[in-house]
DNA sequence: CACATGATCGCCT
DNA sequence: GGCGATCATGTGG
């Protein structure tokens, strides 16, 4: 028995009320290490069943493409799994990892560049702040399994993402990416970054 | 076809 | 700091 891809119901959400605005194709198609900052603080969400469930983003990790050994889309390779990275940005991409954990991902870069950023963690409610803290909780609480990679978050009318407002201005920490060890010097470059005042980030972060 | 391995998490020591 | 859960995917035979 699956699990059905429901959000938590703590999770409601009404952009029009919060002042949310979606972000647009071209906030996509930039450098996608610019991107990873900008979504710190930017909302996940999609609707189901007539509302929408979503959260503000407080860690993210930028994946380079061909040239970043910690990439899914290293050296090029492209399979079923890794196509939605091809896409141009602004699209979804989800997969699943040891066995069970479904990530998500926002595609960037312009079609055929398989870059992304790997949405790590998001805040959860008062009476559950940690909900979404680690990219398997975020998927699990939001309800987004690998049946929604390589949808458009773009002029969807399910699945969204809103611009970070103008202010606050997160104050922003970096780091290096977590679980890529294997990525030899790619493993240390600093892709990842996170909202230095949340404490819902997946991990104690070093602080910068 | 068979097998090794994760872009994880929570619990254990 | 270590480990088990649990399985799609990629690779090689």
């Amino acid at each position: 028995m699956i699990a059905k891809p429901r959000p938590d119901a703590r999770l409601a959400i009404e952009p029009g009320a919060l002042g949310l605005v979606e972000a647009r194709r071209a906030f996509y198609l930039r450098d996608t290490v610019d991107i990873a900052r900008d979504l710190i603080g930017a909302y996940i969400a999609r609707r189901w069943r007539g509302r929408w469930y979503g959260a503000r983003i407080v860690e993210t990790e930028a994946y380079l493409g061909a040239g970043d050994a910690a990439a899914h889309s290293f050296r090029g390779r492209r399979t079923s799994r890794v196509e939605p990275m091809y896409a141009e940005g602004g699209h979804l991409y989800v997969f699943l990892v040891y066995g069970m954990h479904h990530c998500a991902n926002v595609v960037t870069a312009r079609a055929g560049r398989p870059e992304a950023v790997l949405l790590r963690a998001a805040e959860g409610p008062p009476e559950a702040p940690r909900l979404l803290s680690g990219p398997g909780k975020l998927g699990a609480a939001l309800g987004l399994t690998v049946a929604d990679s390589g949808r458009d978050l773009v002029g969807g009318r399910s699945l969204a993402l809103f611009a970070r407002p103008r202010k606050p201005r997160p104050r922003i920490g970096e780091a290096p990416r977590i679980g890529v060890d294997y990525a030899g010097e790619a493993a240390g470059w600093p892709l990842r970054f996170f909202d230095l005042d949340s404490p819902a980030v997946s991990r104690r972060s070093s602080r910068k």
